[in-house]
DNA sequence: CCGCTTCTATCGTATGACTTTATCGTAGAT
DNA sequence: ATCTACGATAAAGTCATACGATAGAAGCGG
């Protein structure tokens, strides 16, 4: 584990077996030290890394083969999937890619669908807010203003404001995005430690937005979030640029950094 | 089988055994018939249905805690989850929503998503779009063109369609959306099946958004993408109106129209 | 009535045998 | 020589069985 992981308690239990197995084997095809060959440690890693029952190892390859990390065809063997069909946006597999070196191009591409969706997301919940609703948001932001920066509670206020708002919007199929926004927003908090005054003058983006909701004026709440998402992705890249320009290997090693 | 699944071939197996249990199972909790209790038909169906072992059973089981559907805690047993935790997104979950009556809400909910992400992907398209990516589309929005109403190789070219669409973006992220609107697109078709007059008056919107993307105007991309989506929302809303008039259930059955 | 112990149901894991499927190579036919 | 067909083969899939661990219920005693 070198990164904290502080979204939602994923489905996936970690504790079992074959939920480690799950882990080891996704963050390997992940890395790439798999690729679209075989996944053939089957008996082989059975008997030399961990012992490990064909029992917990198939049911380890089920889940892959559900979020589409692998295929397993009779003859052929069990094989690592190509990423286009990849369930990217699976809450585990998220998840797993912070088992890995940071992908730019992979955060930049959910940084660009949290651009499209988390405005329209704000625009909803500014709409269809309750007074719940509202006092959800607004906890979430007094937890970020009143934390330090970059502290694991103040982590998790930040995550529950994006996540509150979604909430908001009353739209089951909307929500299910939350997650990766939410994992977007780990990468930038991630990559962005240490950075006090991009946290600082985050707030009152924050805080704007959060009054756009309570006035129900989803235009605005939509404008003040994009701006937000934009600010945020300028100083991630930042932070990245930076990372990138100090590291001698492929894309930095953030976990070294912190 | 009630409906025609159109959708690219699912990562599921539905030949295998463990596979038509894992379908079965989801098919009964998504239609409700199983609440947020348990999902024990684990001996009963064993021996009652088809007597299936407990491994095909199991790995059934691992399928859809993966996809969120289920729950399975050490010794408590495994129990149907809150829809919240459903993977809605996932093609597979998706593709069991077919199998269940039309549910008007989650059918809104996906098209207020489509119609979020949908303009902003025919943006990028617009922007990044090669050549190769304009014959795709060409050729689909030709095969719409071409082929009869609601036929299936028609409603596989309008899919088609889209589908080109979200690849142009060269956005892994944006991309694992294309089956959800590919979904929403095939719940539309089949509740308008049968109205002629609403596919003919689509077809020049698709030719105008194809022209944008051709002309690489990423606004009027979007714009008249969002225009598609609003007719298509709004004949469907109508279809599903009709349906659910005509119908004395709950929601209309719409297999039986077809 | 409450707390402790026991008991049972159920998941997790392991193992071995058998079945099904699909690939691949070889042999036979054209 | 090329094509076809069939059988060997390898890997996933399926089944049956067994055992361990433990959460939660039932029963017991204070």
């Amino acid at each position: 584990m070198r990164v904290r992981d502080f979204s939602r308690p994923t489905t996936l239990n970690p504790d079992r077996l074959f939920g480690q197995v799950a882990q080891k084997l996704a963050v390997a095809i992940i890395t790439g030290s798999v690729r679209a060959g075989e996944v053939l440690p089957n008996e082989d890693d059975l008997r030399s890394e961990i012992s490990v029952s064909r029992t917990a190892y198939r049911e380890a390859v089920k889940i892959l083969t559900a979020k589409g990390l692998v295929e397993a065809r009779p003859k052929s063997g069990t094989r690592a999937a190509p990423r286009e069909r990849w369930n990217l946006l699976d809450p585990d597999v998220l998840s797993w890619h912070f088992e890995a070196d940071p992908n730019e191009k992979f955060i930049r591409d959910l940084f660009e669908l949290r651009r499209f969706v988390e405005p329209s997301a704000a625009r909803l919940a500014a709409q269809r807010r309750t007074s719940a609703d509202i006092a959800r948001i607004e906890a979430a932001y007094r937890g970020m203003a009143d934390g330090t920066p970059y502290a694991e509670s103040t982590i998790r206020a930040d995550l529950a404001f994006h996540e509150a708002i979604f909430a908001a919007c009353q739209n089951a199929a909307l929500q299910c995005l939350s997650s990766a926004v939410i994992a977007t927003l780990q990468w930038s908090l991630l990559l962005k430690t240490g950075d006090e005054a991009a946290y600082i003058e985050s707030l009152p983006d924050h805080e704007h937005v959060l009054l756009a909701i309570i006035d129900r004026d989803g235009d605005l709440a939509s404008a003040r979030m994009a701006g937000l998402v934009i600010d945020s992705l300028n100083t991630t890249l930042a932070s990245l640029g930076t990372h990138v320009a100090t590291e001698t290997g492929k894309i930095a090693r953030i976990k070294h950094t912190k």
